[in-house]
RNA sequence: GGGCCAUUAGCUCAGUUGGUUAGAGCGCAGUCCUGAUAAGACUGAGGUCUCUGGUUCGAGUCCAGAAUGGCCCA
């Protein structure tokens, strides 16, 4: 006997009970360990940043990184899974300022850095309890009993070592970087902070400022430009001095200016021009600029030449910056020079852009690329650093106006005015945000860059545009990586600089490392490598006598998770720990990872640059990258907008595998989403339920009969129905099989829906009265043989997308037959498909015989004919001769479906059209005529099945149980008394009856009054009880 | 400002190398079937395939541009 089944289901609860199953046999890890020295299937969690409470937008990644593992497992495969946790960060350090009401870093200094990392770790430890729970909620299979965790001392040693090998190849070095800057917060701001506090009104003065030429141009360093500018060869001198017309917004950039630069290709022109003043004199300029910069009269031109010709030209500079001023490992020239640039836009100013590496990302680049130096004339508090000038100390934007009158009394400004536009302000204090270069430390990347695009090649992507657009593209524009950060919760950066001599540097690999130093100092037992105990361990310089303390940078937390290839097993590089190493070399390479999008440039690309760094190689074969969820409107789920789906309100009604099964079908992976809660529901009516009500089918009956697969043989060879879906399920196999192989969930997804709708829908509908008929003959054996091995095989295929129900299905119909088949359907081998079970005439005739009834189903209706009505016939035209016989093969199925007593074909449309009395559908190519004239004999079959109806109804309205015998009652006039007496054995058979009795007693028995095709009749029913002593 | 992706019915999505009348599910209206019944079947309404050009005998599909939304980077 099975475990009775309704077909009411709670999925939700059932699952919970499931999952406990799990929890209390091991199953997870008995499905590890039995592929125990299998070969290999590796995968590598993405670690979610603990630092909020998950989302549903979060559970998509889960879901897809869990499927193909179980899959792969069920193959045969080891499949180890270690799960890990990202929780080091600016996030998390903004989460505990706001719970402590901190708007500024000094604040963080005065509480206690100590203090204030204590708060980062528990915040981020509260919320990975919430990241495990939903994990295991969601049915997702990974090992959260070990996981690594990137503030682990063992982790961070791990990536000291990785550092220590990189720094050693030569590949970390400290440069500028220009970063948005707030100087009251006296901190640098995210993309994201930024992002937060654009106004695009705020009002700036925009000047454009004369360059003067240089009067020490070299004509053989220039060529022949210096001429078309108006330079005397002979004389050696300019007949007159023009000048460089630019145009800025930020006077105070105009002290660290280091170049000009222009546009290439673009066309620029000198031109005669009448001064706001009424002067004349000598500009160079964009020409197409010359309008809108100068006023239509003012100018003549004189000359016009091409950007790049202008390059190298000498101007003199506006100040004289003081010698410490110039920092960076550009040259310092005697004089600044013009340069070109692709970013010099035709859009606005005059096509000639002022150029101070200090204060923007283009000029920084750019002064990276032309070698140019960096000039810092302003402080982090946004204070000009003293060169003996009115504006020494002042704050930039009251420095502004006072540059502005110094330019204009040297005849430098051509004109001053005030604009608004869009500027960042710090979002937590409403500072105007400078851009400022920072010294930074770095990964020579670009050292690798070719090394990268070759192992970029090797991975396959889906979606594949992934590849050589968003991901390819970075890697082709792949700049060095900026990995330090000023912050305090982060795995601190190991490098020990001496106080005496700052250029005596040490990169410590590891704490063992740290202890054997010289004179070591405050490395206590219990050493905490977090700030701020890490910065108190000092040591004596190997190379003078000076003392070695750490550099104040943590790294970028994205350093973190893509060293986790190596520091998840605590592995330090290239020393043989034993069995660290062992666990390293076998997880080298992941065969499979999956996240977002937004980890092309985040998690993907750390984790392919260490592994291209380190080890010359990519160290992930497969990935998915998803797509974003979105709300019901469209909108990102954000904590901000207050949008964020709480996940457990779908998992407590829906379900689990309802919310797998969602995420997995309803949408391609790659795109973008929008989710609502009502199309969970939907995947849970339309193809959990569907599946639930066949199972739920299949073991009332099968307990009626007492049907027992492991005691019975089956049949050699089943009607054409079971040959069918027994076609139809290793198609399927073998479908799924290669979907999975290709990492598409969704496409086997949606398979398995559409064979669920062919059993269900078909199979079961057509197969009902072969499981209700009393005796237990070898076809109705075989109608359980065939639902049972569907439903069997369909829980296996189905266990990788939604293992709960698969599991449920799984104990009831195998385990409690089979005591000694696999505990769990996940430790099953997944199902292999037998070719020679596939028989593609049988399916294309079965799909053609569903679309015909389907087509006589219509005829009827347009005739408003019953189904229940019995009809004489039906004509049916096919295309193909081919197709009619398939038909005549399967004519049974049609006449019981469409409730007619003969098939017939023809072959010419045109007689379809000329029969008398039918109701006619054509479509495609198709024809089906259904003959709507009714004998008085199909008028009486109507009503005996009307009468059954009723009976039927009655059944279950007094409660009866469906195996249950009755007696019958009736009170009916002459027509009908002669239709139930003539049709008797019928009517007993069909509602189980074992008498069929009138008149209907008065007490005692279940009474219903019914009107039949306009005749009135009383019915009743009683259980029927075994007398055995009485005889008849 | 640049790159990538998407845009097909009220909603969520299919639509293969360009080739009959563009489909499904849900929702809506109606009818039916019912010994799986909180299912199921049939019919109907609902489409300028975002827009504008182009290539072609033929475009939802290929090309160019625009709009809107999303992501990433400035």
């Amino acid at each position: 006997m099975f475990k009775p089944v309704s077909s009411k289901v709670n999925f939700a609860q059932n699952e919970v009970r499931v999952a406990q199953f799990w929890k209390e046999n091991h199953i997870f890890e008995q499905s590890i360990q039995q592929r125990e020295g299998a070969s290999q299937f590796t995968l590598y969690d993405g670690p979610p940043t603990a630092n909020g409470s998950p989302g549903i937008h979060h559970t998509l990644s889960r879901i897809f990184k869990d499927v193909i593992p179980r899959y792969k497992a069920m193959q045969g495969y080891h499949v180890p899974r270690k799960a890990g946790w990202d929780t080091h960060g600016l996030p998390v350090e903004l989460e505990v300022e706001r719970e402590l009401g901190f708007t500024t870093k000094s604040q963080i200094e005065e509480y206690g850095v100590a203090q204030f990392n204590a708060r980062c770790r528990k915040s981020v430890l509260q919320y990975i309890t919430e990241w495990e729970k939903l994990t295991e909620r969601l049915g997702c299979w990974i090992d959260m009993e070990h996981p690594y965790v990137t503030c682990d001392r063992d982790y961070i040693e791990s990536c000291w070592g990785i550092i220590n090998q990189l720094y050693y190849k030569g590949l970390v070095y400290q440069g500028y970087r220009v970063t948005p800057h707030c100087p009251r917060c006296g901190t640098s701001l995210s993309s994201h902070e930024v992002a937060l506090g654009y106004r695009d009104d705020a009002p700036n003065p925009s000047i454009h400022i004369r360059f003067r030429l240089s009067k020490r141009n070299q004509p053989h360093e220039i060529q022949g430009i210096l001429q078309k500018l108006g330079w005397d060869v002979g004389k050696a001198e300019w007949i007159e001095i023009p000048s460089f017309l630019a145009w800025t917004t930020t006077p105070w950039t105009l002290t660290a200016n280091v170049a000009l630069a222009v546009a290439p290709e673009e066309t620029y022109a000198l031109v005669q021009a009448r001064s706001p003043e009424g002067l004349s004199e000598r500009l160079i300029l964009a020409k197409a600029l010359l309008d809108k910069t100068l006023g239509q009269e003012n100018w003549r031109l004189l000359e016009e030449f091409p950007g790049k010709e202008l390059s190298g030209i000498r101007y003199e500079r506006l100040y004289e910056p003081e010698s410490s001023f110039v920092v960076g490992r550009g040259v310092w020239a005697q004089e600044n020079r013009v340069v070109t640039a692709d970013f010099v836009s035709m859009d606005e100013g005059t096509g000639i852009v002022h150029i101070a590496p200090a204060y923007g990302q283009d000029d920084y680049e750019l002064g990276h690329l032309r070698d140019l130096p960096v000039v810092h004339t302003v402080d982090l508090e946004g204070n000009m650093r003293p060169a003996g000038k009115p504006w020494d100390g002042k704050f930039i934007k009251e420095a502004d106006p006072l540059i502005i009158d110094d330019l204009k009394r040297r005849d430098l400004l051509y004109r001053s005015e005030e604009i608004t536009h869009t500027y960042p302000f710090c979002w937590r204090c409403g500072a105007p945000l400078l851009y400022y270069a920072k010294m930074t430390w770095y990964i020579k990347t670009t050292a690798k860059k070719d090394e990268l695009i070759a192992g970029n090649s090797k991975i396959n992507w889906y979606p594949e545009y992934i590849k050589y657009g968003r991901f390819g593209d970075w890697l082709e524009n792949n700049v060095d990586w900026a990995f330090s950060r000023e912050r305090y919760w982060g795995t601190p950066l190991n490098i020990w600089q001496c106080e005496s001599h700052p250029e005596h540097k040490d990169c410590i690999g590891s704490i063992t490392e740290l202890g054997a130093k010289p004179e070591v100092n405050g490395l206590g037992e219990d050493f905490d490598p977090h700030r701020p105990f890490v910065d108190q361990v000092t040591f004596r310089c190997s190379k003078c006598e000076g003392t070695m303390r750490r550099v104040p940078e943590v790294l970028d937390a994205w350093f973190d998770s893509g060293a986790m290839p190596v520091a998840q097993w605590h592995y330090l590089l290239f020393e043989d720990q034993g069995e660290n190493k062992a666990q390293f070399d076998r997880n080298r390479v992941a065969d499979y990872i999956c996240e977002a999008v937004d980890q092309t440039r985040g998690w993907f690309y750390t984790l392919h640059a260490l592994s291209t760094l380190l080890f010359d190689r990519p160290c992930f074969k497969n990935v998915i990258c998803l797509g974003h969820i979105l709300d019901a409107k469209g909108e990102k789920m954000s904590k901000t907008r207050g949008n964020v789906v709480n996940p457990w309100s779908i998992l407590d009604n829906q379900g689990a595998d309802a919310l797998r099964w969602y995420m997995l079908t309803a949408a391609p992976p790659g795109n973008v989403r929008r989710f609502s809660p009502t199309q969970v529901t939907e995947v849970m009516r339309r193809f959990l339920s569907t599946l639930w009500n066949t199972y739920s089918f299949f073991v009332i009956y099968a307990n009626i009969d007492k049907f027992n697969p492991a005691s019975e043989k089956p049949p050699v060879a089943g009607s054409d129905l079971d040959r069918w879906i027994i076609s139809e399920l290793h198609q399927l196999i073998s479908e799924i099989t290669l979907a999975l192989d290709n990492y598409d969930p969704t496409g086997a997804g949606r398979k398995v829906e559409e064979f669920v709708d062919y059993l269900s829908n078909w199979y079961v509908r057509r197969s009902r009265r072969r499981f209700w008929k009393s005796e237990n003959d070898t076809d109705k054996l075989s109608a359980y043989f065939t639902l049972y091995e569907c439903l069997v095989t369909l829980s296996k295929l189905i266990a990788p997308l939604a293992p709960f129900i698969a599991e449920e299905i799984y104990q009831n119909l195998v385990r409690s037959a089979y005591p000694d088949a696999p505990q769990s359907v996940h430790l099953c081998d997944f199902p292999i498909a037998d070719p020679s079970k596939v028989d593609d005439r049988l399916v294309s005739a079965s799909r053609l015989a569903m679309k015909i009834s389907s087509m006589g189903r219509s005829a009827r209706s347009k005739a408003g004919i019953k189904v229940r009505q019995p009809l004489s016939r039906v004509i049916i035209k096919t295309r193909l001769k081919a197709e009619q016989e398939g038909l005549e093969c399967l004519a049974s199925q049609v006449l019981e479906e469409l409730n007619v007593k003969r098939i017939e074909f023809i072959s010419e449309e045109e007689e379809l059209m000329n029969l008398p009395l039918s109701s006619i559908v054509t479509e495609g190519g198709y024809g089906i005529a259904v003959d709507t004239e009714i004998s008085e004999e199909l008028k009486e079959e109507g009503l005996a099945r009307e009468i059954v109806r009723c009976l039927q109804n009655m059944r279950r309205n007094a409660g009866f149980d469906i195996a249950d015998y009755i007696v019958s009652y009736y009170h009916a006039d002459s027509i009908l008394s002669h239709v139930i007496e003539h049709l008797s054995a019928y009517i007993k058979q069909e509602t189980l009856s074992r008498e069929l009795v009138t008149p209907v007693p008065k007490l005692g028995i279940y009474v219903e009054k019914h009107r039949i095709n306009g005749y009135e009749v009383v019915m009743g029913v009683r259980k029927w009880i075994e007398q055995p002593t009485v005889t008849s």
